[in-house]
DNA sequence: GGCAATTTATGATGCAGATCATACTTTATA
DNA sequence: TATAAAGTATGATCTGCATCATAAATTGCC
């Protein structure tokens, strides 16, 4: 995997707290962000200072490429949401991934096919569905390689900012889906049955 | 660009009329899809037969290769919206393409990303936004390559398809922004300023 | 050029989810 | 092991846009 070859071929390692921004809108984007460990999420704020979770990353995903490859500048927040490592690429240095890594190019494709799938079906979400149905949705995706009896590693306001809802709303439709039997709740995390 | 090429090499064209429905949800993928001329958009229908238009493609444009290279069936229909004469690329032709066609690879990594961008500016427009701010954002993308005094070639019907509005609101909308003199009305045509 | 179909237009009413307020529970941290 | 901070919980009220109804303007087509 890539972040193993970067590690063996020296590339440097930036370790970021919880709550420290990778990057914001409108910056210039000068590297790729490879994540060692931790994890981070991808953020839109609007005028009134509301959150839209554009995407979480984990260790051994990256991110911040289309803005690179675009030269365009970024149109959201990085941050991380515990202590991460990060390996940043710079642009020359990824372009060389590209071309030299065997296969890496078509990961590449594959990776942006998939996040596409995912905004392509959250639009469809926010545009047609009932709140009830988006969260089924959400969380169905969310778990969707998970093993039954694992746990949810995210909050009700996080689920909230992926989805365009209220907390509120939020907590009383994972309520109502506990009490259907659809998922499981332990000290209010959500569990997969 | 690809399409000369691919005339060039004998690609076979196929013909679409108005209407007609080129892929739908849950097929397996085949091609690849190059427009040669026409335009198509491609739409996801909610159990309630709503309709959400994910893309609009020209002349020049292709669509399909997600799915196509993630082997997932498709979760949209697509269809001309006039009569569309389109080029299927089968897939191993289509990664012959990539492998062999130098800077296709890159080309199509660029336009993955762009409808990456389009998708995250929608989703943090339908997640955060007032209907107004919506149509802005929305009729703003559109016109951005336009010339002042062109006409949007889209209906109030496809801009609410696009927004996760009614009809009604859009046309509301579309009235106000006129009389803010921020777009201009011809025969019920949007006219950008 | 005339008729049908599509698109635009406008008013009246209803409702899902936002907003506001307030409290309880779990988790971090000093 | 306190105590603060973050997250979950629940009720009451308010509102932007959907929905419904009905008509006028524009475009397509034989």
């Amino acid at each position: 995997m890539t972040v193993k070859y970067l590690l063996e071929n020296n590339f440097k390692v930036t370790s970021y707290k919880k709550g420290e921004v990778i990057y914001e809108p409108d910056m210039h984007p000068k590297a790729v962000y490879f994540i060692k460990s931790g994890r981070v999420k991808m953020v839109t704020v609007n005028d009134d200072g509301k959150e839209f979770i554009q995407g979480i990353f984990k260790a051994s995903e990256y991110f911040g490429e289309p803005a690179l490859l675009l030269n365009k500048p970024y149109l959201a927040y990085t941050i991380a949401t515990q202590d991460t490592e990060i390996i940043p690429v710079r642009k020359e240095e990824f372009l060389k991934l590209i071309e030299d890594l065997k296969g890496f190019s078509m990961k590449l494709i594959q990776t942006l096919s998939n996040r596409l799938f995912y905004k392509s079906m959250m639009l469809e979400e926010l545009a047609n569905e009932q709140a009830e149905h988006r969260i089924r949705t959400l969380i169905s995706y969310l778990f969707k390689d998970a093993a039954q009896g694992e746990e949810l590693k995210i909050t009700r306001q996080q689920l909230a900012d992926m989805s365009g809802l209220r907390v509120e709303t939020v907590i009383r439709i994972v309520k109502k889906l506990a009490s259907q039997q659809e998922i499981k709740l332990m000290k209010g995390k959500v569990v997969k049955l």
